[in-house]
DNA sequence: ACCACGTATTGACAAATGTCAATGTCTTGG
DNA sequence: CCAAGACATTGACATTTGTCAATACGTGGT
């Protein structure tokens, strides 16, 4: 049986669209937990800040004076957006360092866009 | 005088962008509230049978059963959608007609667009 | 004028969220 | 091995958020 039908999930799930395909429940939770990621001005900042640091990588050290906020506060926030898949952490030594996950942007960037 | 120069907050808020350019805290949160508008799975599901209906837009009435709500809550959040510009509302006798203002998610999309 | 119906608003409440203080974990230097 | 430092985790708390029930508003038909 070489003709096999794919799996409803896999067709729905292909390259999903907010305005040109119908949404499903799945992509619908899936891209909101993303995007709740992302809805906050501090989390915005500090993926900003990370983007515009020389080598595209930041450690926490980094971030905590200019978002004004205490480390604690700021590990949590980056710990969501690495949850998301919207930085990427890598341990060297007794720093973590933070960088941008750009396919994570560009496929949110590409939900979005209504073209 | 001809030769005046901007005001720094127009240069700052020309085509704000996440991750190529330092994002300013004013801009961090007035695209917080817009991403935190879209950041909930019913509300992207409302945006998306709004998109998918015929002549592209849809009443409260069409919407409330797809997604399994009650009507004011349904109702309560195509206002916050058309607080945030995301959709349109438009009364036609005792109809709420809601459209997608493409424009909004076009600038959602390239404020996010890491390219 | 009244009634029916579609929508919006209000009030209430449980759940989630953002922040901090305190503490825990792990790596490097001495 | 110990101390210091960088980061993560936990617990607590006020605020926000998503949902519903009840009610108010506005329009069209009879």
């Amino acid at each position: 049986m070489i003709e096999q039908t794919l799996p409803a999930a896999v067709s729905r799930s292909c390259c999903p669209s907010l305005t040109m395909r119908p949404l499903g429940q799945d992509d619908a939770v899936e891209f909101a937990r993303l995007l709740k990621a992302v809805a906050d001005p501090t989390r915005l900042r500090l993926v900003s800040l990370v983007a515009a640091n020389v080598s595209n990588e930041a450690c926490v050290c980094d971030l905590t004076e200019p978002v004004g906020l205490g480390q604690p506060t700021v590990s949590h926030h980056l710990k969501i957006l690495v949850d998301a898949g919207v930085l990427d952490r890598e341990k060297r030594g007794v720093w973590s360092y933070y960088s941008i996950k750009a396919s994570t942007l560009e496929k949110l960037a590409a939900f979005l866009s209504p073209a």
